[in-house]
DNA sequence: TTGTAATTATACATACTGTATGATTAATAT
DNA sequence: ATATTAATCATACAGTATGTATAATTACAA
């Protein structure tokens, strides 16, 4: 078992990348299981082989999308047990890196998951596991700075969720606007939404 | 030309309602043009007739709800002349009305316009008008309180478009946040996008 | 060498979109 | 009252998609 497991895998390679290159062209509905398979040089049952289902396909895509942005590096932001609003500042930087990875696809694949509950369900998991880390962090936060109430930790955590959400980070990176400046946008918010419910922490 | 359009709208409002309805459903897939006729108990070819295509059933659907969510309340809020401050709360709230009127279907529709161009046109239209109203609005607010300088007036008006999009009312809203509280959230941090480019303007 | 995993070929059932053609019903205009 | 026109419906067709079944083939592994 080796040189057969690296054959499957370029075929995945090859698959995913034409998955991702027919997922950003206008013309969305070019998108079948068809013009993947054809695209990537495949038989169209390798895929059901290899991925199940549509479904399937636009899950691996995802965690393919996911490798490439880099999102190992989310590990490490809670590995080093720094001040906690710079470990906020580090996981802001960290979505907004993978946020921009690939944006279009990555759009494309949100609109999908809101429509396809099968890959909905993946990227509600995500997003949950994406909560669980804010959740560790506003705790450690708290601890620090207790005077940040418990009746407004939940509105804290929904709230830095929401602003470290791919949507915010879409919207405000607009057309041209440089990804420095969008990440110190959200860290001033998120600075505020822990601020205001507490005293200022800086 | 009296008692057939009357028929004609009926027409059009009993298919929108089971469209509206079919888009509800779990399973998006059961969403076409023959299971919304079905549902409507009218011939397929009525809604093409009607709609001209799928994008264009969508379209009205959008319209309808928009109807059903009282955005006309929107041009009143401009025509005050009132304090701009006022006027950004205000439009917070309608919107926010009109976000929670029907959060599934819109959720759904957005989705669906992120994936396809046909939709997605109709979609950004509207919102570039929700930024032409922001636009004004920040601009009146800046000839009040001429501390925002102009340089963040482009980043300042992003953050107040980020803050009021559905993405955000839906996030913040999650499963069981009463609206009033979203709305305060909302109106809090919009209050702190305008303010810490100049002077508090309380 | 034998078994097995991966890929491919062909075919099929099912469903959806969009269009064409024409019939039918009912409201409107003259 | 009759002719016209708008709205609806019936049937049919072309094109394409998903997903599955069956079986053949290739190449690696035990």
């Amino acid at each position: 078992m080796e040189r057969r497991e690296v054959m499957v895998g370029k075929t995945r390679a090859r698959v995913l990348t034409a998955a991702r290159e027919l997922l950003l062209l206008k013309d969305f509905s070019g998108f079948s299981m068809e013009a993947v398979a054809r695209r990537a040089d495949v038989s169209r049952l390798t895929l059901y082989y290899q991925f199940k289902s549509k479904a399937g396909l636009l899950e691996a895509l995802y965690d393919h999308i996911a490798r490439r942005g880099k999102m190992e590096q989310l590990a490490d932001v809670f590995r080093h047990g720094s001040d906690p609003l710079a470990t906020l500042h580090d996981y802001i930087r960290v979505f907004a890196n993978f946020w921009a990875s690939d944006r279009g696809a990555i759009r494309r694949l949100h609109g999908l998951a809101s429509i396809d509950p099968d890959i909905g369900k993946g990227l509600q998991a995500r997003n949950e596991r994406r909560r669980q880390g804010v959740q560790t962090i506003v705790e450690r936060y708290s601890r620090v700075y207790p005077a940040l109430s418990s009746a407004r930790k939940a509105i804290v955590i929904d709230t830095i969720q929401m602003l470290t959400s791919f949507e915010t980070f879409d919207a405000l990176a607009g057309s041209s606007r440089n990804m420095d400046d969008v990440v110190s946008i959200i860290q001033e918010h998120v600075h505020h939404a822990v601020g205001y419910a507490g005293k200022a922490p800086l």
